[in-house]
DNA sequence: ATGTAGATGTCGGGA
DNA sequence: TCCCGACGTCTACAT
């Protein structure tokens, strides 16, 4: 990812066409090619940008707009359609480049959550004798979704879908393998929890000595939510 | 604004619940408080934000997160909900501040409106003997882009777009079966309008009667356009 | 302030 | 691959 503060100006064509009078701002250049151009307010949305597919490339400027102050002009090609976005750099601020790195990506807990909060307060669903011990147990790698004990005291760490499939048990695995390194945990057992589980999730958590438990969510409700017990 | 490049990990609570796990990313904090959280992929969206009007603030870790490695908690809370980020930032690869001023914003230039305007003004474009009735000839259904007489007295309904669609043909179709019903136009032919036609939308409309008219801006212009007539 | 339609929408899922 | 619907939709414009 680079990363520049400019003064500069923009145009684009494609969809619509637009420009952008000269500014600060900073642009933006991602590992896949794509470009935003960011003013310091407003949303999320880049005052200009382009998606990817694209291609990236940097010129000199010509005569009349190095006159003009251009030190440098960016031109980003849309590879699928005629979209393209170019930009005029005057001064540049800053300039930096960064290797981030795949990104695992946004983890949204919709029902999860409620799932979370329900197994937490139903907890002995595990196991005659076990105990809560947190929710979203914080780690380098994540939060496990709930930390417990067992009727003999091992811990256990539960990872809570509503889908169970091989990720989730790939996930748990993690964990399992980072919170087991904690002499204060281990042993820790893993059990992956969800409303329905995918055979090939079931048998990879098998072979992985991880427990399976399918949740009720409408049972696990009723027993929970005073909506659902009003008879 | 501040530009961050480090490794963290976030939690979001708001309208929903999610979280992001320890990668190294672009966190970006704009003037208006603002912050922003992108990958180095994908596109302009970021995987986490929080809009404006909100507060951004640094803390210390605890104990526990300290001994986990985290370095600073960013807090970022919405003033006017009870939407909430939270950031643990792990290794500052990049820290930076800059003073951007304020954006004059994107300029949209609306090309469609101004080949309305072109077509309007050569109208025999259409054909020899053509005629124009009337720009943005409203309906129930809202307004043909131009409606025209051919030579031979008969009326034609002009849908113009930059980019000619599926969509448009469509629309114009829901017009032209509009302005059918009416017996003093009737019968209304349809001319489909566009810088650039996408053969798709060439096949639709030739299986429905509609006629195709790729239109060249830079021509049109050329003629009308004073600017362009100096030499 | 509030509701509604458009967006360079983006993003994910299913056929 | 295309099509369709949801989105932390966002955004501007109308009332």
């Amino acid at each position: 990812m680079r990363l520049v503060v400019a003064r500069c100006s923009a145009r684009y064509t494609g969809r619509l066409t637009a420009h952008l009078p000269l500014a600060t701002r900073l642009l933006v250049v991602k590992a896949d090619g794509s470009v935003l151009l960011h003013s310091d307010g407003g949303s999320y949305k880049p005052l200009n940008w382009m998606s990817p597919p694209c291609t990236m490339s940097a010129a000199e400027p010509d005569e009349e707009s190095a006159a003009r102050g251009v030190t440098a002009v960016w031109t980003v090609q849309h590879q699928k359609s005629d979209d393209r976005l170019e930009i005029d750099l005057y001064d540049v601020v800053h300039d930096s480049d960064h290797d981030l790195g795949v990104d695992p990506g946004l983890v949204k807990d919709g029902v999860e959550a409620h799932l979370q909060e329900l197994l937490a307060a139903q907890i002995e669903l595990l196991g005659t004798g076990h105990s809560l011990v947190r929710r979203e147990y914080m780690t380098a790698i994540g939060p496990v979704d709930i930390l417990a004990r067992d009727a003999d005291g091992g811990t256990v760490a539960v990872e809570i879908k509503r889908r169970g499939e091989i990720d989730g048990v790939e996930q748990l695995t993690r964990y399992l393998e980072l919170l087991n390194r904690d002499p204060l945990l281990s042993p820790v057992r893993g059990v992956f929890a969800a409303q329905e589980i995918k055979p090939q999730a079931r048998v990879l958590a098998g072979d992985r000595g991880i427990d399976c438990l399918v949740l009720d969510y409408d049972a696990m409700r009723g027993v929970d939510d005073p909506d659902s017990r009003l008879f």
